[in-house]
DNA sequence: CTGTATCCGGAAAGATACTG
DNA sequence: CAGTATCTTTCCGGATACAG
């Protein structure tokens, strides 16, 4: 029961969000740092819709740039979850859609859309009583 | 069946995982905002093993610097997910805990481990066969 | 021990112009 | 339409020093 957890049941293991815990590199960062940033998971949201072309993806996700959408669709498309197929009309059109790994993601995000939509009340009030509490604190 | 999906139920709707679609403050976008970020998920790992302190999160967490687990768990304290106890000793002692929300927290970052366990192999063999593809291509 | 306060370099993101 | 090429800006994260 020390605090430190010496003993072997004292302290319950943290998850092992680990394939091997004896592997540096995180399974979770893997997804975290693909799923993780500003317009992917925007992006696989909208492609669970069905296949979409360039500009219906930028009209659809608001605000991202063309530069950000071309980046994160080439990511997306490395990792194996998006695929894109290009018709040689023109002009050229290209359109994206998911693949089954790619189809698969969207269970997760679901998950965390709902995760979000239940708590985020409870995280916008604890907020505003952090802040209350925390005047000028410069947290972000 | 038109491309440009003109007909009401032509397309199915891409996920909505934002509360009401008229909202632009997009609910995914808020969690991710929040636990997509370099260190957070790995403090909810830690802490889902039981409270911990300052020191014993940074030593768990590897490579975190002390500003950003500062940062970090300030972070996740005002939103509610985190729990922070002050005990006057000398010297100061603190420690960390989830909170209700924040072990709720925990499923979905299982949720997280679980597929990438489950698809890592995937992506990286196609990472490695778009590399081969696409030589010189900069993406990260 | 548990932080706060600065400073700084580099990567990410945004804006914009141009091309096939 | 579907990008690429640049340029600029912003901000995250690391290092360090110091304080309660």
């Amino acid at each position: 029961m020390s605090p430190t957890h010496t003993g072997v049941t004292a302290a319950p293991a943290a998850l092992d969000p680990c394939g091997r815990e004896e592997h540096p590199d995180c399974a979770i960062r893997d997804v975290l740092d693909r799923v993780g940033d500003k317009w992917s998971v925007l992006v696989v949201v909208e492609l669970a819709g069905g296949p979409r072309r360039f500009r219906e993806l930028q009209r659809a996700i608001d605000g991202i740039s063309q530069r950000m959408l071309t980046l994160t669709v080439r990511r997306l498309e490395r990792d194996g979850l998006v695929l894109r197929t290009v018709y040689p009309t023109v002009p050229a059109q290209v359109d994206y859609r998911l693949t089954e790994t790619g189809a698969s993601l969207t269970h997760l995000v679901r998950a965390l859309a709902d995760w979000s939509l239940t708590h985020r009340d409870a995280i916008a009030e604890a907020r505003h009583r952090y802040d209350r509490a925390h005047p000028d604190h410069g947290i972000r």
